[in-house]
Order: structure tokens, then C-alpha cells, then sequence
DNA sequence: CTGAAAGCGCTTACAG
DNA sequence: CTGAAAGCGCTTACAG
């Protein structure tokens, strides 16, 4: 309590942490003096000053409070990624299942954001809750992956929130888009089916409402022109992104006699997959199934998935540019790719 | 430029976020009063003035600057997570395999983190790196994952830090530390194999050296116990921590004539398993095989992974714990738990 | 090239 | 119960 109440930080060794002031005074200069040289800019200050102070600052191992800088205008630095549909919301209290591919778009954006010098926070809260979040903690772009139309208003009509959003629907002119091309997805993965031969498709996933324009519609819209082009026909069925979702469902495919299943998820295919074997049915032999991802996992299955891989790597690029460059209303559109395994 | 160098972040639509001044005045009440209702601190300020300051902040849609409020002292209910060892360091330049094990600790400490009012950011730069990103960034505590010895020091040295060490070993009597009984998971891991009457048995993992106490070292002495009390004669082979080093060590396992593995993650187990059934043996038939980490990829595999549990939902917490309530030298083992599937 | 001053948004003793 | 003041660590015009 005490240490903090003073507002002096203290370590364990009782050292307060060196403050530009301190710094200032070792070097025999002012405050403003030091933050010239930090801050790079040289032709404010003499090269023998800007040596006395870069040296006194190794000495006393002097770092900046960002906090601080940040008060008087400057970027923070720090980016918020807000993932909302992070947990399946219908298994709440429990332990739920977390779709593994989000932890890799964290961890990869991450490294991207770090060579380029940000930090990176991550919230998986809703609505309200992300709102606060951002303008509480002066972030410089939040990063808005997986929304629907319906999770945004809140965190759009908000002043000073410049916001980049990934694999996301709804009207935000202000801001930059960065998605793959999922109709062209969702194509890939019916066409590879039908040109194995399937022709009573199904396509598995959340929410393929044909009426919106969200992500699995967006697939479920590829994957029926494929179907149209070569007269197969296309069922539907709705399921959580989930391995339990996909094990649930291998009854309504043997059920419906289907002989091709295009997923939204490696996970629900995954979960397909063990599902068809329990039920003695051979994939891709009886049913062929397509995963959505191209996440390792794939590999790990039996028989491995083929999939549709979605350029994350360069998604997360143009993710970067776009917090770094604004560019208001700006989309980029990453081609998918087909990656086959023995599924399909 | 402009808009950030005045210090006023104003949005698209050209509104100025609104300031504890900007509700003061609209209250007609000081900005000291106004942080005292916003603080909860009642007893300093009328109900009715708090009530009217209360209307002000949700009609002007105010929200505190948490970085401003932490300059005062105020603890920033911000956290770091630190994870050195996320890439495979021989993997630099390319898109290097992840373990999914570190996706699943960072969303679900983000969880546990968010229910107690902490926002986490993370960082899986080295040593130095992590260093300036704590001391920049006014970070209230660090959770140091997956720390050895030699990782340790600069960062245990800087003022100012509070940190709970999870899975990491070395040094910190300053510090709380959370880990699961290693030895007590190795031993689980080989006394199973042991028991399914295996006797040439190996074990698999990063830098298993018998005369450190990082985590694979502990998991060896305790599969190492189980083997001794068997009379269970047990090899070591190292190996990076990925799918590939798995695949890779099957041809290994073959040439020794080994029955049973005990591995250190269940990437390797993964991949130890396609690579065995490339060439042509059956797990767990003549070759059993256990994981360790229990993740999701457990169920997706063929045969689906036995493993070891680490009870992460419990260690979370205990590191929740300890960043809101520091004890040094606070060390809380969580004792593992075996999940028997098929391949073992 | 250098320093004193004002300000960023917030909090906390301290007088009234 | 309330307000004016000083301060947190930093930055940026603005005088010298």
C-alpha cells in the first residue's frame, strides 16, 4: 500500500525506478534535454549533450514509462486484439472448448506486431465490456477479429478507437478490413468433393444464413455455386464450431446419405471424423470430408484433413499495415488455398 | 499529426474523449470530487453530488484513463505474460510450429485474468526485450511461463517487478511460483506403461538432463523412479518440441526396440504416433505411447492420446492468486493427473 | 543549442 | 462535505 500510495515504485531492493527527471539531473541537463535525445530527435540538442545522456541512461538503467509518454499525445504503442466469440457461449461455466486456431492468430500477430513495436493485449469480453476496455486503456487500434454486424455499433460510433477488422462483417467505412476471400473458400472445398465424385454434399457450420453476409455464409454461398455448376446437390446443417458439434453430427450424415461434408472448421471436421469411424462408415471412401484452416491439426487426425488454408500469415501483414496506415474503408481480400490431404 | 500532438485524441467524428474535468464541470463539482465517487470512495463526498456526478459521467459516456490513473500510483490492473520458449529457436525465419499449449494458458489466464478485472498482454521476446517491456509498460505483475535458470536473472533483478513464476525453475525466493509435480506426471506417465507390461521404455523431450531441475528434467526423475521400482530399464533421446521431432524419432524408436514412450507434450506424441504407423507398427500394440499436456488434439488423434493432465485450470487460478495477493517464496505445486485413452 | 513552463488526465493529502 | 494545490513521468512549444 505505502509503496504505491507515494506513487514511487519501489523494487524489492527498495530502488526507486530512475525517472527521466533523475536522468536529467545526472547529466547536468534539463527534463526537456533528455526527451529530445530518447525521443531522436538530435538537432535539438548538442552530440556532446546527447552522449551524457544516452550514457547516464545505460548507467542508471534508465526506461521509459510509456503510460506516461503516452498521456501527452503520443501512440501507446499497444494494440487490443478483441476476440468475441472466443468461447462457445453455450457452454458457459464449464471448462468450453476454445477453437485452437484463434491461439495461433494471437501468438502469430503478436510476433508480427513486436517487430514493428507493438505490444499486444487481447480480450475475449463482449460488446460493453470491449468498449471500456479500449477507452480505458488508451490503446492505439484494437484489432476486431470474428465480428458480425450485430457485435459492432458499440465499438464503432466510439470517438478515438481506430479499429482494423479481421474476418468480420458489417458496415465500418471508417476503417480498414482485412479478410480472405470466403466464397472462393467456401468453392474450393465443395469443387475438390464434387470433382472426387460426391454429388449429395452437406456443409456443416455456425450460422450459414443465406440472407447475411457473415463469415460462414459467405462460405456457404461458395460452396453452392460449385454445387450449381455441377448440378450436386447442397444440404445444410447448423453447428457450433466445435470437435463435440462435428461428432454430433457424423448420425445426420449417415442419416441423410450424404457422401461429401464441407466444414467451417478443422475442429467440427475433426470431431466428424471420429464420429463417421464409430459409426463404421470409411472417410474418404463412404463419406469425404473437408476441414476449414489448415490448422496442425490436420496432420494429427486419421485420415489427415484436407482443408482450405486461409493466408493467415499474410492476413496478419495486412493487418499490421492497416494499424500502422490507416486506410479508411480500405479491404483487403487473401485468397484461400487448397491444401489436400487424405480426407478428400 | 495534428490531433495527437495537441494531446486531445479525438475520434472520426471529431469529439474529444471527455476527461474527469470535462464531467467535474458539467456537475458543477471538482475533479477531485469526481474521482472520488468514480474510486467508490463515498464517505468523502455527498450522495447527492454523487448522484448528480454519476448522471454527468453516463450522459457525457465518460470512461476513466486507466494510464493516466496509474501514473498517480494507482495500481494499471494490467498484466504481462511472458513466454520465451513459444518458437522453436531452430525454426527462426520460417513460420515456425506453435505449441498449442500455450494458445490455451493465454486465453483461459486471459479468462481468469478478466473475471478479476486485469487486462493481459503478452510478449515472447527474450530476456532484455521482456525486460523493457515490463519497465515500459507499468505492468502490475509478469507471469514468467516456461522460465529456466538462465532466463531468469535480468529480469529478476529490476525494481519494480512482481512476478509469479508458472512452470519455470530457477531462483526467485522474492517471487510466487505455480507448477504441477513434474516428477509425480513422469512417474504417472512411465508407471502406466509399465503397467500395460512394457520394459524397454524411452523417454522423449527437450533437454531431459539429469542434473538440472527444469521441467523435462523432473518429468525424467519421475519416470526414471517408476522404471527403478520396476526393474524397467528406461533410454533417453532428445528432441525438439513439435510434431516433426515426434515424426522424426520414430524411426528411432524402431532401431531401439523400444515398447513404450513417454513423451513431454503431446505434439511429440502426435507425431510419434503417424510416424510409427508409417512404418508399419501398430500403437498401442507394439508400441505404447503417452502424451502430456491433455489438449484437445488428444481426441483427434488415431489412436487418441493418453496423457497427463496438469490440472491448468487450478494452476491459473493459483497464479491469479498470487499476482493479486504476492507471497514470496509462495510455492504452490498442483499434483497431475492421468487420462487414460488408447494410446496407452 | 538549452531551460523553464505549461499541460496530458488522474489522485491524494490538506485546508476550509 | 468540498475545493485548490501539488504531483505522477513525460513532451512540446516557446523564450533565451
Amino acid at each position: 500500500m505505502s509503496e504505491l500510495a507515494t506513487g514511487k515504485r519501489r523494487g524489492p531492493d527498495g530502488l526507486r525506478k530512475p525517472t527521466i527527471t533523475d536522468v536529467a539531473r545526472e547529466a547536468g541537463v534539463s527534463a526537456a534535454a533528455v526527451s529530445y535525445v530518447l525521443n531522436g530527435r538530435l538537432k535539438e540538442v548538442s552530440p556532446a549533450t546527447a552522449e551524457r545522456v544516452l550514457q547516464k541512461v545505460r548507467e542508471l538503467g534508465y526506461v521509459k514509462n510509456l503510460a506516461a509518454a503516452s498521456l501527452t499525445g503520443q501512440r501507446s504503442r499497444m494494440l487490443a486484439v478483441i476476440i468475441p466469440t472466443l468461447y462457445d457461449p453455450r457452454a458457459v461455466g464449464a471448462e468450453p472448448p476454445i477453437n485452437p486456431f484463434y491461439g495461433e492468430f494471437l501468438i502469430r500477430l503478436e510476433h508480427e506486431a513486436r517487430l514493428r513495436g507493438y505490444a499486444v493485449c487481447f480480450h475475449t469480453g463482449h460488446e460493453e465490456e470491449s468498449v471500456q476496455f479500449l477507452l480505458q486503456r488508451n490503446m492505439d487500434a484494437a484489432v476486431l477479429a470474428g465480428f458480425s454486424e450485430w457485435d459492432l455499433p458499440g465499438l464503432l460510433k466510439n470517438p478515438g478507437i481506430r479499429c482494423v477488422l479481421f474476418d468480420s462483417h458489417g458496415h465500418a467505412p471508417e476503417h480498414g478490413h482485412v479478410r480472405t476471400n470466403e466464397q472462393k473458400g467456401g468453392y474450393l472445398a465443395a469443387e475438390r468433393l464434387i470433382d472426387i465424385g460426391r454429388r449429395r454434399l452437406l456443409f456443416l457450420g455456425a450460422k450459414p444464413v443465406a440472407t447475411s453476409d457473415n463469415v460462414p455464409s459467405e462460405r456457404y454461398r461458395g460452396a453452392c455455386k460449385a454445387c450449381e455448376l455441377a448440378g450436386v446437390q447442397l444440404q445444410v446443417m447448423e453447428t457450433a464450431v466445435s470437435y463435440d458439434a462435428g461428432l454430433y453430427a457424423a448420425q445426420h450424415i449417415v442419416d441423410m446419405a450424404v457422401d461429401g461434408v464441407v466444414t467451417t472448421a478443422d475442429v467440427i471436421a475433426a470431431g466428424v471424423l471420429d464420429g463417421l469411424a464409430r459409426l463404421g462408415r470409411s472417410v474418404p471412401g463412404d463419406v469425404a470430408v473437408m476441414g476449414y484452416d489448415n490448422l496442425p491439426i490436420c496432420q494429427y487426425t486419421r485420415p489427415q484433413l484436407s482443408s482450405i488454408d486461409q493466408g493467415l500469415r499474410e492476413k496478419i501483414r495486412a493487418v499490421m499495415d492497416l494499424v500502422e496506415q490507416p486506410e479508411p474503408g480500405a479491404v483487403r481480400v487473401i485468397d484461400p488455398t487448397r491444401v489436400l490431404r487424405q480426407s478428400a
